[in-house]
DNA sequence: ATTTTATTTCGATATTTCTAGAAATATAGT
DNA sequence: ACTATATTTCTAGAAATATCGAAATAAAAT
């Protein structure tokens, strides 16, 4: 996970529709949770839906795979833990000589 | 840290040239960095990283306190964690049930 | 007071994103 | 083949965001 590969993942996820979505995906589990329940959900109409979803799965964020008629979508958490891993590592507190995260003047 | 209030900062850093402005500060610790120094770092215009900083102030990530005539920036520590526990909690593996991130079928 | 330095605000344009209805596609059932 | 269901793609208008030059503001130096 690199700065620009993180910045596009925090802009797909900066969306609240988008970041209740992949909650949404989170809470689901490993069987995850098929678009149509995702809509009734959420009430928001089927093209925006889908729209969110088609994003967060550029980013690997969200898996789809077909079953049936229906499209399961599950979170893929690898991606979710790189970017913890990375906004930890590099943008919080840690860095030698700092640590209250107060102004020093 | 709610859902709205997490989005919202999801969406400040989701920007390539906040997140950067963020690091830069994130390294820069407790004495934080002047606005002419970002801009010769990042190389843009200075209307531009205004406007990128000012976002970044709404949220609370970052802090500007003038100092003669500069203007110093600084990363606000607690904001960024905060956000980070939002996620580790909300939207990381680790509900009843789940583990490993694959889809079960 | 004038000038210099540092940064913001204004204004205008270009681009992206959001939203959602209508039409298209994919799959399953009859 | 036809119908029903599930979801996407197409399309387009509205709203938000990005970019950056020019003008304005704030503080310090002379």
């Amino acid at each position: 996970m690199n700065e620009e590969i993180a910045a596009k993942c925090l802009s797909e996820l900066g969306s609240p529709t988008r970041l209740a979505v992949f909650r949404l995906l989170v809470r689901a589990g490993p069987d995850g949770m098929v678009v149509g329940d995702i809509q009734r959900r959420l009430r928001i109409p089927a093209s925006t839906l889908s729209h969110h979803i088609a994003r967060l799965t550029w980013t690997g964020l969200v898996e789809r795979r077909r079953r049936g008629r229906s499209l399961h979508c599950f979170a893929r958490h690898q991606v979710m833990d790189d970017l913890v891993n990375f906004l930890t590592a590099e943008c919080c507190a840690g860095f030698a000589g700092e640590a209250t995260g107060q102004p020093a003047a």
